[in-house]
DNA sequence: AACGCATGTAAGTACTTACTTACTATAGCA
DNA sequence: TGCTATAGTAAGTAAGTACTTACATGCGTT
């Protein structure tokens, strides 16, 4: 049926991202995403000049759309206590690539493929986020709530735990073996940040650390946090 | 020239590998690897009965041959000193998966694009890897050297943290902005895991952390490695 | 030397690809 | 109601693609 020109744009992008996501670039045909958005092939380059126009408007439109820097840089500058800020970043991170698996796979599709769209998404995606997660890192140091560890490979080093997470769940299909809950998760990974997994004699438990309770527990058992723990899906270890 | 079908057979694997894992299955062609080669197509089809059956002796071959799960094994069970393991275990996973950068690009692309080989790296290579230094973290909390947290949230957690790494490295490009010695980031990180990120009123500093000079310093300055100072590219944070 | 046979090649085939052209249908407006 | 601009289509085209066929070449064995 017929549609207005920008809606008809809009639902080729939705469609060929879909396609692309899953099947790469290449391995998606200009016919095939004619026939998903159910139009005739011509009208793919009516709309757009060929078919790496597509691509690009593709991704371009995701990349805006899901906004993950500007939440990055929301929860930092919210001011909240460190740990709670680590935890809310993970959470985030894991709900939201978690969401948009699709984006994900397209992104590493085109890292793998174009240099050129690669370099873009690198400067404006990734290393910014290390920049603003090391900004962070560095202040808390200065403030003398965090070790003086080089803050750059720090930043790396934690969103490098969540990420690589999402990577193995959603892209290599380590969800069909094993399910984790967002919250819980991203709670024993800041908590394993922070403390690191050292067995100490003589801990400050002041600031940070469990609730009260024996802090091996908190991190183990999901119904130390009761609110959460109906929506965790076997967060413990089961090999 | 003449070649004995075996080494011709190896040659066409390597040069496939070599173009799979920079332009992906799709973006290459059997007649550019045969070019590349510098065969005939045909030869191609004598030695391989598809593009597609090339391209599985390319995977599995290189699988093979790179033995990570061996190495992490032998690392494990050398039964040196916790910090010691951990480090040897980032170093070596940081140097590796630089060296064959290839093959994670290839892998990669096959898990964007083959599930059936997929699953099969996610269990033989993926998973394992997991459940060995989950079992390892396992023990030694068992022997109250690391805490009780979850052991496979750690092993996913640790190997994250570099396998991450590795990815914006080699695979976004990171290296060409910043560079860092495997031994200098691999120490860094180790600590990292083993300390925390969280500053303490009292540590435990006998077993682990720094060798008896500020902690801080032997975390950011390499010449507190003199062996191997030479060699660290940058390792200091500089945006 | 001569035969057998595996290694190699040139020139295809059948098919798919991104992209085009020449045309029709319809909504909005005078 | 007719005019125009644009959404839509059917049926192409030229340039690939993986894969084949029919034939040439040279090495090892007797």
């Amino acid at each position: 049926m017929r549609l207005p020109a920008q809606d008809r744009r809009q639902q080729l992008i939705d469609t060929a991202m879909r396609l692309f996501s899953v099947q790469g670039f290449d391995g998606t045909t200009t016919r095939e995403i004619a026939e998903a958005a159910g139009v005739n092939e011509a009208i793919i380059f009516r709309h757009f000049s060929s078919k790496e126009d597509l691509y690009w408007a593709v991704v371009s439109s995701r990349i805006k759309a899901s906004g993950r820097k500007q939440k990055l840089r929301e929860l930092i500058a919210s001011g909240g206590e460190e740990r709670a800020v680590l935890v809310a970043i993970a959470e985030t991170w894991l709900r939201r690539t978690r969401k948009d698996a699709a984006l994900s796979r397209l992104l590493f599709f085109s890292a793998l493929r174009n240099r050129q769209l690669t370099d873009e998404f690198f400067r404006n995606y990734i290393l910014e986020s290390f920049d603003l997660l090391a900004d962070y890192f560095r202040k808390a140091a200065n403030q003398g709530s965090f070790r003086n560890v080089d803050p750059v490979v720090a930043a790396r080093g934690f969103l490098g735990m969540i990420v690589y997470h999402n990577l193995v769940q959603e892209l290599f299909g380590g969800k069909r073996y094993q399910q984790f809950d967002p919250h819980v998760l991203g709670t024993q990974l800041a908590d394993l940040w922070l403390n690191g997994i050292c067995a100490q004699t003589s801990r400050a438990k002041g600031r940070h650390g469990a609730n009260g309770r024996n802090e091996k527990k908190a991190l183990t058992d999901p119904s130390s946090e009761p609110a959460r723990a109906k929506r965790a899906l076997g967060a413990g270890a089961q090999s």
